[in-house]
DNA sequence: CTTGACCCTGGAGTAAGGTCTAGAGTGCAA
DNA sequence: TTGCACTCTAGACCTTACTCCAGGGTCAAG
């Protein structure tokens, strides 16, 4: 059987070990075994979750959008289920792309109004800024 | 003279009361003068401070951004560190767009190879994230 | 003179996602 | 047997940018 202590299983999953116990009492992972003396047991499937966690956090999922998909596959939700999920979070992402890219361009128009030369007072940049009108998109 | 109190200057800024004070405190704001009764009295200059701050931060500047841009001002600094701290930004921004498009495209692969039906067992989505690559961009 | 709207300070609480500490027990090799 | 790495728990602390609260003073209107 492979059972493993939870600093093998931490560094598994490329995962610091105080942030496991962190995911356990967030409630993102099953209860694992413990041995005698109360240490964690973990096995390849707690790793792979491990792992999962992490791969859906590079995917940009907030913690409880995690929770939510491990439940999901734990309580035999459906497809449908998680794309939804995976709709709902690419749709965020395209409104903040639409959002700071809004704001790249803002912002780099003010830059290449700025020939860099001289002192502060006038400077386009921070006079661009004063003028900048904050759009509904721009807000945070 | 023009001189508001706190909650005029607040309004004026479009910014909380609280956060003018807030402001202050974290070194953003220039001491502003007080009345006899020790309450805070605002001219124009300090409310475009605010606004110049309200502004930035549409723009995505950090308060310790701003507070290198104000103390740029205050201080005389010369257009190119204004420049510069515009291209960090811009640079910083750029990383971010391409980050959350690469992202974004990751899952959307996902999204389209799973037609939404059945059970959660063998969905593409909750596998493909098993073996998405965390390549160095897409960690935060 | 009272009422209500403002203002003051210092300090605590919030969200998200960890990170660290103290104090104590465990496991294994030399 | 000593020593060191590892593990346990509960709980405090961190960052950013606020937001709220208690307990008290001030100001203008009626």
């Amino acid at each position: 059987m492979y059972r493993i202590n939870i600093g093998a299983a931490a560094k598994a999953a490329g995962i610091a070990v105080d942030t496991v116990r962190y995911y356990e009492r967030e409630g993102l992972l099953l209860q694992p075994q413990r041995s005698a003396a109360g240490y964690r047991q973990f096995d390849r499937r707690d790793v792979e979750r491990l792992q999962f966690i992490r791969r859906a956090k590079a995917l940009g999922f907030t913690l409880s959008d995690i929770a939510e998909l491990l439940r999901l596959q734990d309580g035999g939700g459906s497809r449908s289920q998680v794309r939804a999920k995976a709709r709902e979070r690419i749709a965020n992402l395209d409104h903040k792309i639409r959002e700071l890219t809004a704001i790249r361009e803002a912002l780099s128009a003010l830059e290449e109004k700025c020939h860099g030369r001289g002192s502060i007072a006038g400077c386009p940049i921070i006079e661009g800024v004063q003028a900048v009108s904050i759009a509904p998109t721009l807000e945070s």
